[in-house]
RNA sequence: CGGGGCGUAGCGCAGUCCGGUAGCGCACCUGCUUUGGGAGCAGGGGGUCGCCGGUUCAAAUCCGGCCGCCCCGACCA
């Protein structure tokens, strides 16, 4: 970085702004091994004010939240052939359970303490659980099971990003299984309408839905809806999948139940989860070059108060005051924050609580203390806006939740305006190619349904479907021509590179 | 796994080419003055220079080996 104060700007290389803005707004950390990272306070409150909020969404649509186990037998994930295949590269596993000294003042695994079977540190549990539902379920009356669960998984990546991509995350993830198809794809699909909701009232941040095509889907599902939000660099990022398994597991794991007319039918699954990846996405959605920027709904401190002084006795009635007025917001449900930090300037503070990204300051001063004011200022100034406001007292208490919520709604028709400015809708290849490649951005286009034309467009940009967009997203009229071949177009596809 | 970079104080780095008492900035501690956009001055504390071995009177520096991390590619939420 240009110096230790200011970030590397997101116009000169949105990477390494991206790990400097992590780091500094102290959301998270590299631990010592390799892709594992250690999420502090601010990123982890972060995490938790989604988590209450999605906790309270999956509760509202009929939930319940259980825990199932880390460690899941290898024979249990071999039961699924796809499921094998998509996880095998990317197991971790628990082969012993002592250790002994190897003799150079360090410690080896102890050869009598092999397991017999080894144990994979779960990449994603739908084994185990419907293992477990096996075992629950016998009649159609026990039907549906409607479980999530809170967890960490463990995906040995090669490649790691803080938040983005790590090999140990924290998700949730959804595990029911119903009487019928239909049911479980109402399911995937009432999922998947809780994260848009999420994602867009919550984070504010804008996404396309939709299916994906047979090369993204789950590994084990019979198909994969996922959700897709385009990044400030203008690729895309996966926020979210809802997968609706059919009978695959059921079969592999006995789930079966006795229906009404006493048949034994094998049960519908689905699962489903967003992770901690989504703080990355939010990162990359409203963060600029002075640091993140929190949507007020999620913000772990939505007003901080910086107090202002010169002599001791301006410090006592100045600080006095910020309490005062900290205590009747916190009334309103307020989260705020008083920095009463001594050894820092008030210009210090500005510069750490906008690079955590916190929505609204209040500075009060001796000044604004004599004349019954207070001064507020906005993490992002509006277009045409004040950044700073100077309120009466009262005036100031009762306007702020109005400014939160403006803010709220600011931040997603920002996000929303940038994300129309980067979708295109092409029915050439040439123009196609070079500009996904150059400027990235979501591309609308046809789509003949091939597989070799999906795997060229790959090989020529690296980009990739990322949706087969839901009816609301598709184009009218709907494209005729595949983008690649010019084959009659079978479906709408949105292409983009891809986190 | 290929390519590149890095490992020296809590953090960021210089010093390594050309061996000779381990430095700078920030942070930290003490004191005074400060505080409305990244405070100033003075004093102070803090290091097995990633690890192991070799060469040498002498190694952060040269040689050999190993380990770790980051970045860029192939796989993935």
């Amino acid at each position: 970085m240009a110096d230790d104060k200011a970030l590397t700007p997101r116009g000169q290389d949105f990477s390494s702004w991206y790990n400097e803005v992590v780091l500094r707004a102290e959301l998270a950390e590299h631990s010592p091994v390799r892709g594992s990272m250690v999420i502090r306070p601010w990123g982890y409150t972060l995490w938790e004010n989604m988590q209450r909020a999605l906790d309270d969404m999956f509760k509202a649509t009929g939930h319940q939240n259980a825990y199932f186990p880390l460690l899941i037998p290898l024979s249990f994930i071999a039961r699924e052939a796809e499921h094998v295949e998509g996880f095998a590269k990317e197991m971790a596993l628990v082969t012993h359970t002592r250790v002994v000294p190897d003799g150079q003042g360090g410690l080896v695994p102890d050869p009598e303490s092999k397991l017999e079977e080894p144990l994979v540190i779960r990449p994603t549990s739908e084994t185990i659980i419907y293992d477990a539902y096996s075992r629950w379920v016998q009649s159609y009356r026990d039907l549906p099971i409607l479980i999530n669960q809170w967890a960490n998984v463990m995906r040995w990546e090669m490649r790691t990003r803080l938040f983005l991509r790590t090999a140990e995350f924290l998700w949730q993830e959804g595990h029911t299984a119903h009487a019928t198809n239909e049911e479980a794809e109402q399911e995937a699909q009432t999922i998947l309408g809780v994260y848009r909701t999420f994602m867009e009232e919550w984070m504010a941040m804008p996404v396309i839905t939709g299916r994906k095509s047979d090369s993204e889907r789950f590994p084990g599902a019979d198909h994969t809806y996922a959700l897709e939000a385009l990044m400030q660099d203008n690729r895309a990022l996966q926020a979210g999948t809802s997968h609706n398994l059919g009978q695959n597991f059921a079969r592999q794991f006995d789930l079966k139940f006795q229906a009404e007319s006493g048949d034994w039918e094998y049960a519908w699954n689905t699962s489903w989860g967003v992770s901690t990846r989504l703080v990355g996405g939010l990162v990359m959605t409203h963060g600029d070059d002075s640091g993140i920027v929190l949507p007020p709904k999620l913000a772990p401190v939505q007003v901080v108060i910086t107090p202002i002084w010169k002599t001791d006795e301006q410090q006592a009635v100045v600080l006095e005051k910020a309490e005062s007025v900290a205590n009747v917001l916190r009334q309103e449900n307020i989260r705020v924050h008083v920095d009463a930090r001594e050894n820092m300037s008030p210009g210090a503070k500005y510069y750490d609580w906008e690079r955590k990204g916190v929505p609204l300051r209040m500075e009060i001063g001796p000044r604004d203390v004599a004349k019954q004011q207070l001064v507020l200022v906005r993490r992002v100034v509006p277009e045409g806006g004040d950044r700073k406001e100077f309120l009466s007292e009262t005036m100031a208490l009762s306007v702020i939740p109005e400014r939160l919520r403006e803010i709220q709604v600011g931040l997603l028709a920002v996000a929303r305006r940038r994300q129309e400015a980067n979708t295109f809708r092409l029915t050439e290849y040439g123009p196609f190619k070079k500009m996904v490649a150059e400027r990235g951005g979501f591309y609308f286009a046809g789509w003949c349904g091939a597989v070799s034309c999906e795997d060229k467009v790959k090989e020529e940009t690296k980009a990739t479907i990322r949706v087969l967009p839901d009816a609301s997203f598709r184009s009218d009229p709907p494209p005729e021509r595949c983008l690649v071949c010019d084959g009659a177009a079978r479906h709408e596809a949105v292409w983009a590179r891809a986190y």
